[in-house]
DNA sequence: TTATAAACAGACCGGTTGTCCTGTTTTGTC
DNA sequence: GACAAAACAGGACAACCGGTCTGTTTATAA
């Protein structure tokens, strides 16, 4: 009875990196050791340190390529896709919160929880978390841009409403994790929407919204 | 020449607390070696097992005291002591923007960082961490209230309000941090002042704003 | 087939970590 | 001054961590 092994890279980078993601959600990067990862993946010490040469670069691959694209799945992709970046705001939010009350705990955002242990560490990780963090407020502003040379949306400036809706989530989700309660992420989301009573928007209730705003505009 | 011992319990805690914030903030918890804070204060491990006997006792006495202490010193007592709650919150930010800008780096907010980490980590952490955010954000609650009883101050949720606040800077802050840029507290204020439009406000341009509201009240 | 490199296995090591333990000194109290 | 408790010193240790190293197996291409 021989004992035959198959060589499967992809297959075994993609496992590795399925642990290392979700340890370093759940425990953080300092917290989850090697052996963890390797017994939790069923790899052994050679095969992982042919894929990732350190720690600190299978870190980078989880930033990189898992970190990065959860920004992109549930933020970018969805903002673009909406009605108008308030709207798109206004949806990842809801979805973001009805997802954690129905699992019934919160590890927090990946992208920050990653950042603010790693920010301070090492530079680069430090950069490539900033890139993400600048791609994620781009592609707000960027729809905010294109609601105002499409429809109305008014004065708003892109830069700032993206910088503050990224904060906002960012700072409820901090709250969240650590009270293990989602109801903040909601309670954010409307002290956000106040800031759409400034300035139009698109939907059922935008012509009341937007007869208030031509008041305020004429004084 | 005899060597003689001064016995000062409070100011071996204070120094080994002093130490230990430190080293929490720009290195974290899990990265921070009671080795390297041994050294760092003058402390032996006797000593240190004395006042602290394990890690975590050392982490949540920070936490307590240390960390509640700094959110008490630059968030609640400004705001308590400022003319309004907006007025509190705008000028906490300028002030932390200023000093981060000055100084030429970032370390986030003392409160963040540590909850980011050891949040899951253990409940402990956890509880002590949620208390101060809820200290936190009804300290400027109670404030808008204050506002509301007194002066106008219009239908701003009072609770609303301080979530959005409060999420607003720990994201600002976090983002500072990994970008090491404290521009984006300026950006995300500039955002936050927005919402003042939706309702009144103490100073030069309350009435047209108060105004603005009762239109919007009696629809 | 055969050579060649990639893919994987698994033991090994030096250094570090947090904690514990035993002793000594200082301080307060009667 | 006697004595108990607190305050401090400093070594010891077992567990663990990340990285390295050598060797074996599998895939690839000539």
């Amino acid at each position: 009875m021989r004992k035959r092994r198959t060589n499967d890279p992809e297959g075994m980078r993609r496992r590795v990196l399925d642990v290392a993601e979700d340890s370093f959600q759940a425990r953080g990067y300092h917290a989850s050791s090697l052996g963890d990862l390797m017994a939790a993946a069923g790899v052994t010490g050679g095969a992982l340190h042919h894929h990732f040469p350190t720690k600190k670069a299978l870190a980078l691959a989880v930033i990189e390529e898992r970190v990065a694209a959860a920004v992109e799945e549930t933020w970018i992709t969805p903002v673009r896709a909406g009605p108008s970046a308030r709207e798109g705001v206004r949806a990842v939010f809801e979805a973001v919160a009805a997802e954690l009350e129905q699992q019934g705990y919160v590890r927090g955002c990946p992208l920050n929880n990653l950042a603010h242990e790693l920010s301070l560490a090492d530079s680069d990780f430090r950069v490539a978390l900033a890139g993400i963090f600048a791609g994620w407020r781009q592609a707000i502003a960027d729809k905010v841009r294109d609601d105002q040379r499409i429809g109305g949306e008014g004065g708003t400036d892109p830069d700032r409403f993206a910088a503050l809706a990224v904060a906002a989530y960012s700072g409820a989700m901090s709250m969240a994790k650590t009270a293990q309660d989602a109801g903040v992420l909601r309670e954010c989301l409307a002290g956000l929407e106040s800031v759409e009573l400034s300035s139009s928007q698109n939907g059922s209730a935008a012509k009341r919204r937007r007869r208030v705003l031509r008041r305020q505009t004429i004084r």
